[in-house]
DNA sequence: TATTGTTATACTCTATAACTATA
DNA sequence: TATAGTTATAGAGTATAACAATA
């Protein structure tokens, strides 16, 4: 079998630290690798359309879900500050892929809504982005792609 | 089975876009989820010791590779450029972790090399990091844990 | 009093490029 | 001319907290 980075940065820790069992590396440390490098090929296509990951982010919630959300929705399913969404969102208004609709009953609040012209972006971005992933992911046939998302998904159930 | 987050959101893709096969993202989702997750626990360590992530990296990388290593190689292994590299190394100086040392050979270039003091903190700090691994990926057991780490190496060696 | 969302401020991190010294 | 490394500048992105309006 070949050897990835990673191989190499557990042999060297071997040599300077032999009594440390360094295993856990071997996972966490090719997860974030392997993370690193399928992030900036999600961004190329992105980029392509003008998109942060953040915006893209966004965007596909509010496809997703199929209706408005609350800013305060948004911002805590993405895990971003209240303050940084605002920015965010005033950045996708200002390029008319949303748009901020008053809250009926709580005039306190708003709604961020997609545009027909949001719709229209989001839809062409997500089949572009789903067909990077799917490129990305030839190496590992259709059984080891079933393997990798379960074992992904028992740590997720139990750490998320 | 229990469900996960991705769960959700390939179930609301399936509602939304019932045409658009969206199962790379149980992976490539899954994967950036988990290491998000497991992100936020390593800086918990790192921050016990006044670290960043990356300064943990650079301190990493000289202690395992064992012998003093130029700037350069250190901006070009960690994906960094020259110039955020020099502004990590000022604050490891600042702190007295590591040194400048002249090149013998080459007077435009020097030596990053760990202090003593540099020496005994990455120790310190590299065995509580590991042993965070460890606890972080216990919902796994030792088989599972196995396969994990070689479905992540068998796509790294093919993409990196 | 608490909450929603925006705005203003300041901070961190970064890439870029100009620059010095040397090869 | 090219390269090693530093420095200066500017930009992106963020959290925080102050703020106004409403609950």
């Amino acid at each position: 079998m070949k050897t990835d980075h990673v191989d190499i940065i557990l042999a060297q820790w071997k040599t300077q630290r032999p009594d440390l069992d360094c295993s856990p590396m071997g996972i966490v440390g090719r997860l974030g690798r392997a993370k690193q490098l399928m992030t900036v090929r999600l961004d190329d296509v992105f980029k392509q359309y003008d998109l942060s990951n953040i915006e893209f982010d966004i965007l596909a919630s509010l496809r997703r879900v199929g209706e408005p959300v609350t800013p305060t929705e948004l911002y805590q399913t993405l895990m971003l500050s209240s303050g940084a969404m605002s920015t965010r969102v005033d950045g996708l208004v200002k390029r008319g892929y949303v748009e901020r609709q008053a809250s009926e009953t709580d005039r306190r609040s708003c709604l961020v809504t997609l545009t027909p012209l949001g719709v229209s972006l989001i839809d062409k971005v997500v089949e572009a982005h789903v067909e990077n992933e799917r490129e990305m992911l030839s190496a590992l046939n259709e059984d080891e792609q079933g393997q990798l998302a379960a074992l992904l998904k028992k740590w997720l159930v139990a750490n998320e």
